[in-house]
Order: structure tokens, then C-alpha cells, then sequence
DNA sequence: CCGTCGTGTGAACGCTCGCTAACGTCTCGT
DNA sequence: ACGAGACGTTAGCGAGCGTTCACACGACGG
């Protein structure tokens, strides 16, 4: 899973993926234009639909693949880590790494899911909840026994946390900001 | 400071305002039109320029509106505790307890700001850089001794988990949900 | 009783947007 | 050498949007 892929021939491909990221992030899926989005990548508006169907679909490709790309991410993790206490620092290191290199996918992900069609929103959603299970579960193994309901809303309040860093972390060092993200993360989550 | 005024000649007007919010929260700023808010205070379309300037205008008055709600929230918890523990806690309650009672203004405060007209969106965030200060000021009285950008970054990552709440509690009662975030807030701050 | 004001309406204007159409050009495999 | 296909352009369409306009109607102070 590359989320950065860069074979020639599809460069001007991933260029418009990641100017429309900025771009989306910056005003929101229904406040970006195809046009502005062609600018950005250095080509004129309609030359968008030479390589995505339409502007819903750029959005479901850049939503589906982050999805994706994290659950990947995360499955990798379980595996190479069968101890509770490693698995968990390792899946909040990884969300840690994602927040802070990638800030823009972290707010078009969790603004903009609602501007997908139906059935690509079926899908991030069911990518985002086997993620969130795996949290969940890294979670129960770790610390106090707890219901539900508490596991839940605390791997939500992790993933609020750590992705904080689209909000703060502009002019703080990426050293510092994820040290302190990550050290954030594991006390909450122990609480 | 009431969030919630309704003397009898601006109910319709507060009506424009909490459906404005929740359309917001819902499809964002760009993705709400004006007769659709109409429609869901009862009134259509063009009815909202008798109360508001502008769509614009509408949300400024709504983001403008939290943020001295939390400012002024914030200033009286300060002046009731002089003690740095006793502080922090009044301040993560105050937030929790925001979180949970209005999550679709959480969601559009951070989602829409740069919606904003220029004027408006420097005040909203004047108010906001006043309200993380006081945030940080009792940070810093509490626990161990940290520089300015790891108690910036502690702030919005408190925030950030304080706020998760309209991702994570649409299926979990507010108690519940509240004390989980209250007590994940101070550990991890604490940290 | 009446004029004014606050609040509503539907119609229309002007603009922007997503998308398609028609066409040009460069790169290659045969 | 040349036809095909990938990739780009500009022009234009149809729809939806924010906003304004002209008008209607009930409440109310003089």
C-alpha cells in the first residue's frame, strides 16, 4: 500500500491528488473548484476528467485510499506485535507519524466523508470501524477493565487527539509535537 | 452570556441560527444553501436576509457567539479558582460539558472558520488565542514543568480529545461519555 | 382609522460550478 | 510512415446558488 506512488506515467496523477488534498482541506470538498484544483496542478480544469471520473470520485479515491492505507498499517502492527503494551505504542506511533505527515489527508478524511457517494462512504466506513476494532481491542488488553461504551469513546478521543495536529502543530517541530502527541496519547488511554 | 436566548420577538431568528448549525455541522458551509435553512426553520428562502446580513454574516454571528461564550466561561472559572488543580479541572468540566451539549457548534467552529470574511474570522480567532492562553497558563501551574511549544501542543491536544465527542458519542450516553473525557483530559495534560 | 414597521412571499438576476463536446498534439508500436 | 491512444486545450451547456426586488399582510401607536 503506497500512498505516495510515483510511477511516470502517473505523476500528473498523484500531482492533482495532492493539490486537491491541500485544496480540500484548506476549503472544503464543496468550496474547492475542478477548476482551482487544475490550477494548482498545473493544467486548466477539465483536464481532471482524464484521469478521475468526476469530483466526487478524486474524493472517494484520495477517502478509500487512506482507509486503507491505515487499516493496512494497523493489521502490519497486530502482527509483528502479539504483546498488548508494544501493540498499542506501536498503533499510536503509527497514527502519531500519519497526523503530522500527512495533517491535510487527517481534515479532508473526517470533514469531507459526507460529500462521498453512498456506496464509496459504505466503504471508508467499514475500512474506519475494522481500524477503530483494532484500536478498541489493543485498548481492552491494556490497562483497567472497562465497558464498551468507555473503550469506544476512548479510541475516539485518542484519534482527537493525536489528530489535533492539523491545529497546532504549523510551527512546532515534528520531533517535538510527536513526542508529545504520542506520550498525550498513551496516558489518556490509560486513564 | 446566553447561548440560548429566546425572548418571544427572536425566536424565529435563534430557530434560523440552531438549524443553521445543525445544516452546517451536517453538509458545511459551502454544502448549505439558503432555502435549505429556510426550510428547516420553517420559513423559506429569502425570508433569513430579515434577520441576517448575509449567509456569511449568519455564520459569523454563530462562531463569534461561541467563541465569547467560551471565553467568558473560561474568565469566570479563573476568578472562582485561584488554585491551579481545582482550575484545570473547572476548565476540562466546562468543555466537556460543551462538547456534549452542542456538538454540531464544535464541529462547525472548527470546520468552517475559514468561511469566514476576514473581519470576523481575526476576532473569532483573537477570542480563541485568549481562551487557549488561559488553557495553557493552567497547564503550565500544573504538573511538570514544560516549554511554550509542548504546552501549546498539550492545549489543542486536549481540545482535540475533548472534542471528539461529535465523532464517538452519538450512541453513548452524555454521563457516560463525559466522565471517560473528563478523566482522559487531566491524565493526559498531566503527562 | 390609518400609516408604518416588521416579517413573510414568489419571481428574477447574475454568477459560478461540474461536466461534456470538439478539437489539437505528442508518443509509440507496427 | 502512420494510425491509435493518452493527454491537453477552449467553448459552452444546464443547474444551482446567493441575493435583490416588488409586493402582501398583520400589529400597533397616533
Amino acid at each position: 500500500m503506497e500512498l505516495t506512488a510515483g510511477t511516470a506515467p502517473t505523476r500528473r496523477r498523484d500531482q492533482i491528488l495532492v493539490e486537491a488534498a491541500r485544496l480540500f482541506a484548506r476549503h472544503g470538498f464543496h468550496g474547492t473548484s475542478i477548476d482551482g484544483i487544475g490550477a494548482a496542478a498545473g493544467v486548466s480544469g477539465p483536464a481532471i476528467y482524464r484521469h478521475f471520473p468526476s469530483k466526487e470520485g478524486l474524493l472517494a479515491e484520495m477517502l478509500v485510499g487512506i482507509s486503507e492505507y491505515l487499516l493496512d498499517g494497523a493489521r502490519t502492527i497486530v502482527a509483528a506485535h502479539p504483546d498488548p503494551g508494544g501493540r498499542l505504542t506501536a498503533l499510536v506511533d503509527f497514527q502519531v507519524e500519519f497526523a503530522l505527515t500527512r495533517p491535510e489527508l487527517i481534515t479532508v478524511q473526517d470533514r469531507d466523508l459526507a460529500s462521498l457517494p453512498d456506496d464509496s462512504r459504505r466503504r471508508v466506513r467499514a475500512l474506519q470501524r475494522a481500524y477503530v476494532e483494532i484500536w478498541e481491542d489493543a485498548i481492552i488488553r491494556t490497562g483497567p477493565p472497562r465497558d464498551a461504551d468507555q473503550v469506544r469513546t476512548a479510541a475516539h478521543a485518542a484519534f482527537g487527539l493525536i489528530n489535533s495536529t492539523p491545529r497546532s502543530a504549523a510551527h512546532t517541530s515534528p520531533e517535538v509535537a510527536g513526542a508529545v502527541l504520542a506520550s498525550m496519547a498513551l496516558a489518556a488511554v490509560g486513564a
